[in-house]
DNA sequence: CAGCTTATTGCAAATTATTCGCAATAAGCC
DNA sequence: GGCTTATTGCGAATAATTTGCAATAAGCTG
């Protein structure tokens, strides 16, 4: 049986008339099972039989399609499922062992929201990083 | 007579056993000028006197010494003056044309500072970018 | 201010990341 | 099964960033 995220990505691609190709399906479900925001080129090393030009026009389109979207940490932009395929979050990462927990605050995306408004802004989206020492780390 | 700024400038690149050299200055005083994120290939554009390997060098120098800091957009990862020479703020993006205005909410720092400590974790530093349509965009 | 030590620069080449053009392939439709 | 056209793979092009190394010059120190 097809999970409900799966039917919902050929979903989403058949409404925009994209064939579903297995290069697709692959990236997809890499991003599935990672669970985890990974870089262009981590994604391309872990599925080398996809040619890298067709990663990077795969993400692409993904993204304009919603069906991933970006997340920049630090130096480097990285991608995960989008908010149709997730639940909304985001991470806070601990700046000195790398570990990340995912997080939700409808108090924080109400706020960002008003934030948006009193400056005349419709918003739309929005990135939140947040950095920390997580308390292994601290009692170092 | 130097400014502030200038002179705080100087003084971290001292402490840290750093010299004072003219592209230090030169890429310091573009960053105080411009007062907005820019990115590595656009700071090696407008000096070109520069050369690019020196200034992606200073770049993740000033960043340790959190002279400046990293800002990610989209796609891009752009740089601007840290906090200590600039009031801390974050951007709010136009998605439609690309106009940014800069904000700071003090009930926004404390309920992250407040979302960190819930999850154990001593926050440090946090990225935060919205995007919106100003008006102008929306009512076209 | 001359001489010394060592951080820093410029240069050229190497790496890495991303994009493009084009011919071959294969989805989706009839 | 055959047709149309989006998509892929390939190889080459471009862009972005890093590295090794010799030459330069900052910041002492006398």
């Amino acid at each position: 049986m097809k999970s409900n995220l799966i039917i919902k990505f050929e979903t989403i691609l058949r409404r925009n008339r994209q064939r579903l190709t297995a290069p697709k399906r692959q990236i997809f479900d890499y991003l599935l099972t990672t669970n985890q925001p990974v870089s262009a080129v981590s994604i391309a090393k872990n599925n080398p039989n996809i040619n890298s030009s067709t990663i990077y026009r795969i993400l692409n389109r993904f993204v304009t399609l919603k069906i991933i979207k970006i997340v920049p940490q630090g130096f480097k932009i990285r991608y995960e499922l989008g908010d149709g395929f997730n639940q909304h979050h985001h991470h806070l990462t601990c700046e000195n062992c790398g570990r990340a927990v995912a997080f939700d605050s409808p108090e924080l995306e109400h706020l960002i929201k008003k934030i948006s408004l009193n400056l005349n802004m419709k918003p739309t989206k929005h990135h939140i990083e947040l950095y920390g020492l997580c308390s292994a780390c601290q009692s170092q």
